[in-house]
Parts: C-alpha cells; sequence; structure tokens
DNA sequence: CTGTTAGCGCCTTCAG
DNA sequence: CTGAAGGCGCTAACAG
C-alpha cells in the first residue's frame, strides 16, 4: 500500500510550517499588532498600512492561526460540539445537519462526534470535547450519569440535551412530544375500529420510549381496552430484531390487527415481516396488519405508511439557538423545547379490522 | 410549545474558568513539568509523585486544554476536517460516518462543514478549517478550482478528495467506479429486451454525473443504439424536478421504456412519477417503466428498486486512512482507490419491454 | 493612528 | 527522577 517516492523527493517530512503574523508584520514593516489588527479589521489603522499588511498578508499566503487566537483571547474556541449515537443514523444526522445551518454565518464550526449508544464512549467524547475547549456542547444522552456535564454547567459552558432530557442535571433540552405523537397514533388506529394494538420498541432504558410506552398504555387504558400491555414488546435494537418480535406478535393465537412502531428503524423492519407475510406483492391494499410508526422516512409516502412525524433537523436549529443563548446570557433559566408532531396518515393506519378474526369490538 | 423552568439565577457570566496544568502542579506540590508528564502518561515519574498529582488533578477538576497543547506542540491540531455537500444527504452522512469510525481509537476528531455544493462556501469553509489547524481534510470539492487546497498540500496538510477527483491538484483521492456502475445498469436493461434507455442526472458540472452521462452513451452506442443520448437529460438539482423531467420523458412521442436514475434523490424523484402515472396501486408488477438507479437506500427492497449500489461509508473509511498514510509519510506517491460497484437486482429493472409502443426491438 | 509589554496554557529543551 | 527557562502564535491592555 506504501510504496516508495519516485522523482524529486518534494515534501520533506515537516510539520506544515506556516507564515506566522510576525512575519506579515516584518514584511510590512509595522508591528505585530498593527498587522493584527488590519487582519481582525479592527479600526484605527492609516489607509495605507491596512494595504501594506494585506499586501504582505497575501504574499506570504498568510493564514490566521485560529487556535492560537482562541488562545490568547483565553476563552473557548468557536467550536460547538455535537456528541450523538450514530450519524449514520438519518435522525442524528438530520440534528447535526440543523445545528450547522443555525451556527452558520456565526463564525461558529461543529464537531461532532458519535457514541454508539454507548454510555462509557459518549463519556470519553464528551471529554475530548471539553479538553478541546468547545465553546458550547450539544448532547444526545444515553447515559443516565451526568457527572462530567454538570462539572460544565457549572463551570459555565451552554450544555443543550437534545431528544432525551437528563434527570441529574439542570440544562436547556430540546424534545419530541412524544406523548402527544404516541397518542396520536393510537387514537387514530382506535378510531379505525382496531382494539387489539401492538408496540415494537427499542430500549426501555431510553426516555424516549419510556414516554412512548406509557402513553401508549394510558390511551389504551383511557379506551377501556383491558389489558393495554398485552403486545407491548421492548428490545429490539436493530430492523432484524424488530422484524422477530412482529412475527412473533403476529403469530399469537389472538394476533394484534395494527401496531405502532416505535422508531424509524423498527418500522423498517415492522414493514419486512409484513412484506414477508403478505408474499412478494406487498401492497398496501393487500395488508391485513395496520401500522403507525413513529419518525418519518423518505419514501413513506411511496410505500403508504402512517407515521408520527416531526422536524428533526429544526431540533437541532432550536438546540444551536438554545446553546447561543445561554452563551449570551449564562443566567438565563434553563428551557425546555418540545417540538410539535403531526400524524401523517397514508394508508397503512386506516386499515380496518376485518377477515380471519372477524373481531368487531367484540374484546374489551 | 416552550416552557420555562425557573431556579436561582446561578451561573454569572463569567467565561468559564477552568484550573490550569499550573494550579494541578502547585496544588501537588510539584513543578509545572512533572505534573505535565503525569498527566501526559509519560515515563520517569516516581509512583508516589504520580499518584499525588493524580490526586491534585482529580480534586481541582482539571481537564487538559488540548487548544493549548498543540499551540504547544507547534503542529496542526488533532482535528480532521471534512467539507462535504449537505450532511442531510445519506451519502455523505454515510462517508462522515465512515471517516469518524477510521478516526475513532487514535485521538483524532472529526469535525464537519456542509458546502450546500456551493463552490464560494466550499472555500470559505475549506479556509475556516485551514485557520483552526485541522491535521488533514477530508473534501467532496464542488468546485474545478482549488488554489487554496494545492497551497496546502504544497505546505504539507494531508488532503484527500472524496467522490470526485481534481484537475489541478494532485491528492489523495477516493471515487466510486461510476462508468462500471453504469455500465452494469445499462448492460442489465438491455439484457432485459430494453432499447430506448433514458439516464437523468443532475448537474453536468459534477465530474461524476459526467462519468455516468459518459458510460451510458458509450453503452448504449456500444450495443448499436444509433441515438445514445436522445434520453438524457440533467438539470436534477432535487427529487421534484427530477420527477418533471421523468414526466416529460415519459410524455414523448415514443417514450423510453427504461430508465437509469444518477443518484438517490433522482430516483426518489422518478419513483414519484412512475407511482403517479401507475395510480394509485403502484405496485412492482404493474410498473410498465424499468428503472434502475445509482445509488442504493434502505427500503428499495421493500420498494423492489433495482439499484447500483456501493459502500459509502467504506469511502469515508479509506479517505480517513489515506489522510493518516500521508500524515506519516508526507513523501508517498499518491493514491487512488476505486470503490466498486455491485448492481442489485430487486425488480424493478427486470421489468420487459411491452404493452402500448409494442415495439419488439424494431427500432435501432 | 501605532507600538510595547504581558501573558493565554502548555510543551520542549536542557540542566540539575 | 525533577525543575527552570523559553516559546508556540496571537491578543489585550496600556501607553505613546
Amino acid at each position: 500500500m506504501t510504496h516508495d517516492t519516485h522523482g524529486p523527493v518534494a515534501t520533506p517530512p515537516r510539520p506544515v510550517r506556516r507564515p506566522t503574523l510576525a512575519a506579515v508584520a516584518e514584511r510590512a514593516g509595522v508591528s505585530l499588532k498593527t498587522a493584527s489588527r488590519v487582519l481582525n479589521d479592527e479600526p484605527n489603522v492609516a489607509t495605507a498600512t491596512r494595504a501594506r499588511v494585506q499586501a504582505a498578508a497575501l504574499s506570504l499566503g498568510f493564514r490566521r492561526n485560529a487556535v492560537a487566537a482562541d488562545l490568547a483571547r483565553g476563552g473557548a474556541s468557536r467550536l460547538v460540539g455535537f456528541v450523538t449515537g450514530d450519524l449514520a443514523n438519518p435522525f442524528y444526522s438530520a440534528v447535526a445537519s440543523g445545528i450547522e445551518r443555525e451556527l452558520r454565518g456565526r463564525g461558529l464550526q461543529l464537531i461532532t462526534a458519535s457514541s454508539d449508544e454507548d454510555p462509557e464512549r459518549e463519556r470519553a467524547l464528551t471529554e475530548e470535547l471539553i479538553e478541546r475547549r468547545v465553546g458550547a456542547l450539544v448532547v444526545t444522552p444515553t447515559s443516565h450519569e451526568h457527572a462530567a456535564l454538570r462539572d460544565e454547567l457549572a463551570a459555565g459552558l451552554p450544555v443543550v440535551l437534545v431528544d432525551r432530557p437528563a434527570r441529574d442535571i439542570e440544562a436547556d433540552t430540546v424534545v419530541i412530544d412524544n406523548r402527544g405523537g404516541v397518542r396520536a397514533a393510537v387514537s387514530h388506529l382506535l378510531a379505525h375500529g382496531h382494539r387489539r394494538i401492538g408496540l415494537v420498541g427499542d430500549e426501555s432504558r431510553l426516555w424516549t420510549f419510556q414516554e412512548r410506552r406509557e402513553a401508549f398504555v394510558e390511551t389504551l387504558a383511557g379506551a377501556g381496552i383491558t389489558d393495554p400491555d398485552r403486545y407491548v414488546r421492548d428490545g429490539a435494537h436493530d430492523a432484524d430484531r424488530a422484524r422477530a418480535f412482529v412475527d412473533e406478535l403476529l403469530a399469537l393465537d389472538q394476533p394484534p390487527t395494527a401496531l405502532v412502531t416505535a422508531n424509524n428503524k423498527i418500522t423498517v423492519g415492522a414493514l419486512h415481516a409484513l412484506r414477508d407475510r403478505t408474499g412478494a406483492a406487498s401492497d398496501r391494499q393487500e395488508r391485513s396488519v395496520a401500522l403507525v410508526g413513529f419518525d418519518d422516512f423518505e419514501l413513506a409516502d411511496l410505500l403508504g405508511v402512517t407515521v408520527v412525524g416531526y422536524d428533526a433537523a429544526e431540533m437541532g436549529r432550536r438546540a444551536a439557538a438554545l446553546a447561543l443563548a445561554r452563551a449570551a446570557d449564562p443566567g438565563r433559566p434553563t428551557q425546555l423545547v418540545v417540538v410539535p408532531t403531526r400524524l401523517v396518515a397514508r394508508g397503512s393506519g386506516e386499515v380496518r379490522t376485518s377477515g380471519s378474526s372477524g373481531a368487531r369490538r367484540t374484546d374489551a
């Protein structure tokens, strides 16, 4: 993989030597400070001097060293850290994109790190970003223990939690209206005649699923369903696992006639399971089991999947805005932003109870 | 939507004051350098001293200042910059994820910036990252002019191009086997009896599309098609535009019987166009127009869409690896990594010529 | 308008 | 094994 250099050995292993501000100043025949003023667009420099410095900088190919500048300024860098679950997951990358968009034009840069939902990795990454002296930290917390974050908050670092709040610290937070979303999903299914409704979720350790589960059970109970958690399953960490859970649910003696899937990955798994069930021709018309998924996804419209949607990028934007607001005013009260959800009916949730079981509200 | 928590207005507007190494040293009763040695796991420190320093650091909540450390070390920071088109696009976020994965464990951090495919923004972001003194730069170039990058390369900064090569600079590059992929797609369609095949692409300015287009035309020409670019369209910057192009193509007197879509967004648009065409029940069985898309996507299997796939995350990994290799050996010859593609047949590309036009290889 | 003097927090010699 | 000095590249006071 590594061959020898041919031709003139060009770049000697020198570690990227660059012209310094001092060099520019010397070339322009001015003091360091004056050069600094020019390159930072500060006032109080004669036009002629300014031009000389600029010319010198240009001819030397000068590039300001932001690292040194931040250090000298004594504060945090113009970097915002984002500790997330997994950049490959569209939800997280949408959030990242939203954060970046909000930072844009303010001279702030985004530095991301994926924890893979591993609490220990999350801690390590947070630590690394703090060492890098980020000016703010946005976190999608996986763990329940945030001692490090508490220290930082106390030290005055803006910390914003996204998607999941933390019990042990008081920080600005952006979450989805999980309960409202699930309530809408379940109500929708109930309105279409379903009484045996299942829920497939990921980790019961995660706050989001806890919320979704509770709202699910409450809504069913409120509708007079006697055994609301009868068809609740958790631990579907990936699409394949979700698929297995759905298969299992549908194989029951009295299988659910409708399903709620707690996130995009699970919805995918469920769709696969349902497809296999109806055979190759998996059109919405032929689906016997109703489905409402949490999280919207591209092509859901083509597949005719009813979902609970929300704006993930907006969550990122709001998170970044909260961080900026706190940086500007450390004393402001912490804020909780709840991003609304909307039920998008596309067919899969509107399938009515029918067929084999012939159940027509005979239960409950 | 936005509630306020109250609580005692705690943090006064101080700019995050932190314990320094000097403070740790003093607390432990040792010199700065000794404390430094301990916290950097350097040898030549008595076990007892080491323990004292560690205790002091812990009790003070000391956190190494990576910014100052990098400055003092005089070199680049342990940051890798990634200038990409748009993090919200799954292709780019997959690449980002791959880069991050490769950096992981080496103490390197990823800092990403989205150009939105705007050359000027790309230039500005590149500049910013350089000012931040990133240790390496990975770029998905949108522009054709890379003067800034050339300077950096000359200065010894590892620069890796991903997805699109640059003519004006010599840098390590990772690309997809675009020609091979398109060749496979077109051959597949030809083998299924199609002679009138269309291509919908994005920007003819982009190298990737140029490659795909040329391979498309060549392959058709090689098969004896007289007018290979008859159904070629470009300028489909988003899914909606792509949809319009497809509608237009299919409205021709002699419409194409098969389509190749040049990227994931265009495939989505085309699917919508085809769905609208066949009415609500858009099952693969009923699709009259064959389709092969470049870029695989989630649920493509459920939708039965035949695609040219490849491993985007792998591209990121390879790019990061190239950057690391060059950092280790600046003199090594530049390398071109071509990531292979594979045709994944799922039904939409296997639709045969038939129906209204009744064309049975009568043309050409 | 311009320059001088001190650091920012840490690491790197090079002596003890 | 340990420490003292010097400096990374830049900015922030204060002078002139």
